[in-house]
DNA sequence: CTAATTGCAAAAGCTTTGCAGCGCA
DNA sequence: TGCGCTGCAAAGCTTTTGCAATTAG
């Protein structure tokens, strides 16, 4: 279900234009995986008259209100995306930019036997994959950072 | 064993007083986990003369030489490691900033069923759990970013 | 000797902050 | 109307690059 105006005001965000934008890429976007840069570039494609400052900080209160994720990939490649109600991990080409996202339970399962058994408290993880998809339009499209 | 001036021969890279020091630091380390920043600033009370461009430029050359390993952690925080012999995930304390290591068999053969499942041809993978570590002297140390 | 390496300073990303004006509730 | 929000510009950080001087082999 997509996020509501409601959503947000009981984030204690009020509902202005740039937010309701925002969300709407991110919802929308093929592989809902968007940097702050992708979103800045597009919202000045379609003619909004936004600042990148103000797409880092709606991101930013975004992801403190947990209506979205954070995720650094290698390189220093930033990217955010709606949250979902369930886990998952990515899987990320190196060559097309791709991102997969795929639940592992005995992963995720492992993670935990882990942490408990070095005795920490776990309070988050990131898995990250790489490679090369085996998608025909993928050699090289130069989506690389 | 330490890396010895042949193996940096080996690697096309002359033997230089930065390179020595910096190699020194990472295998005395006592959890063997730096950022450059950290590395300089050591280089610097111990009085070396190098500069923080230097540091970059080492690290970057023994990560491509495959003597040294980068993990980009939460809050772009970089850290570099020795190269192991054998492949090993992170567990980060948020607290004291603890880095320990850990390997399990079952987490890594789930990742490459995954990655073939979905496609993909692995070229490496990185897996971080964030967490609280139970040591009694860990209390907030001030130590995070 | 001479190409590789270094320190310094400047530049290049990416992200955050200060501030005056604009706009949602 | 009032406080939150925004765009702009400037600043902060980490990392990279240009360059003349230095050094390993």
């Amino acid at each position: 279900m997509p996020i509501t105006n409601q959503d947000l005001r009981k984030a204690g965000l009020k509902v202005t234009l740039p937010r309701i934008k925002i969300l709407e890429l991110l919802e929308s976007a093929t592989d809902h995986h968007l940097s702050a840069e992708d979103i800045y570039k597009t919202l000045l494609e379609q003619g909004e008259d936004v600042g990148l400052a103000t797409v880092y900080r709606v991101l930013t209160q975004f992801e403190a209100a947990g209506i979205i994720e954070r995720h650094h990939f290698e390189n220093n490649h930033s990217v955010f995306e709606i949250m979902q109600e369930d886990h998952h991990d990515h899987i990320v080409c190196q060559s097309c930019g791709r991102v997969m996202e795929f639940t592992n339970p005995v992963i995720e399962a492992e993670q935990h036997r882990v942490a408990a058994e070095l005795g920490f408290e776990l309070t988050g993880h990131s898995l990250n994959l790489y490679g090369y998809c085996s998608k025909p339009e993928c050699k090289d499209s130069g989506r690389r950072k």
